[in-house]
DNA sequence: GGTCTATACTTGAGTACGCAACCAATATAG
DNA sequence: CTATATTGGTTGCGTACTCAAGTATAGACC
């Protein structure tokens, strides 16, 4: 039950730390590089890293200081604000990405074979809450 | 990768948070009704709970402040001093336990087969830090 | 013995959250 | 068109941690 501590702690250190992000950091800039015009709402977000709207609030808060992110006003719904990846953000997602999952893939690779990762995937995507969208595995 | 948020959220707010109980709280309890006399270093919980040493001072604090544990001085090696389960504490690990252990029963239980979380706790066993220590599964 | 490192633990400062309360814009009902 | 409810978002405050630095005891080597 206590994997995934060991296994954020060993990947923030490695890769993350370094550049002063933190996992949720990093997801959201996973998100957003995956979403559509590399942009999305806050409640989006919400739903995504799967923390509080003032959670999301404070890391975006985090990551524009850092110039990773930018605001875009929404014209259709004056009530929200896009998140949007700046140029610097998209280097940065796609620069610790792939350290990112090289990372993963040896922590789970040296621990499990190919067929347990998948069987773990599999498992893991019954339980409540964890979709399709995970950025891990 | 983010099933634990919410399995932990859910456990939480049933059984732990009514009697103002954190997780680790929880699972510290737990150790420490497994151990020999009730009682662990602060070390070993660092350990089993895979918090920082200052994690752990806190962590007890709280559950003293709440009668739940208690200092004992250790006449071997004076730096340390063992963490005990009072009558209280024991009392309450054994009644939110059995609530616990049903709570994930039924979550695992309704998402999983018995096979599959058999198979489960295998994969999880193998990956780094995940010792067969752990209070679930 | 005396010094030197390692171990057990605490304290102070900073952080990443959650919760509750709030505001503003939109949708719905009458 | 007004009144109410819902949705998207932020702010204040509390908390459970971490990290860095410190204290005190224990053990090892000379």
């Amino acid at each position: 039950m206590r994997a995934h501590t060991v296994l954020r702690r060993e990947l923030e250190a490695e890769v993350l730390t370094p550049r002063g992000l933190t996992i949720n950091d990093f997801e959201a800039l996973m998100h957003l590089f995956k979403a559509f015009e590399s942009r999305l709402r806050r409640v989006d977000l919400v739903e995504l890293l799967m923390l509080t709207p003032s959670g999301v609030t404070r890391l975006l808060d985090g990551l524009q200081e850092a110039g990773l992110v930018e605001n875009v006003q929404c014209t259709d719904d004056a009530r929200v604000t896009w998140a949007r990846l700046t140029q610097d953000g998209l280097e940065t997602v796609q620069c610790v990405g792939a350290s990112h999952m090289k990372r993963l893939q040896s922590l789970f690779g040296d621990a499990l074979s190919q067929d347990e990762v998948i069987q773990l995937t599999e498992l893991l995507g019954k339980l409540p809450g964890v979709g399709a969208g995970s950025c891990v595995g």
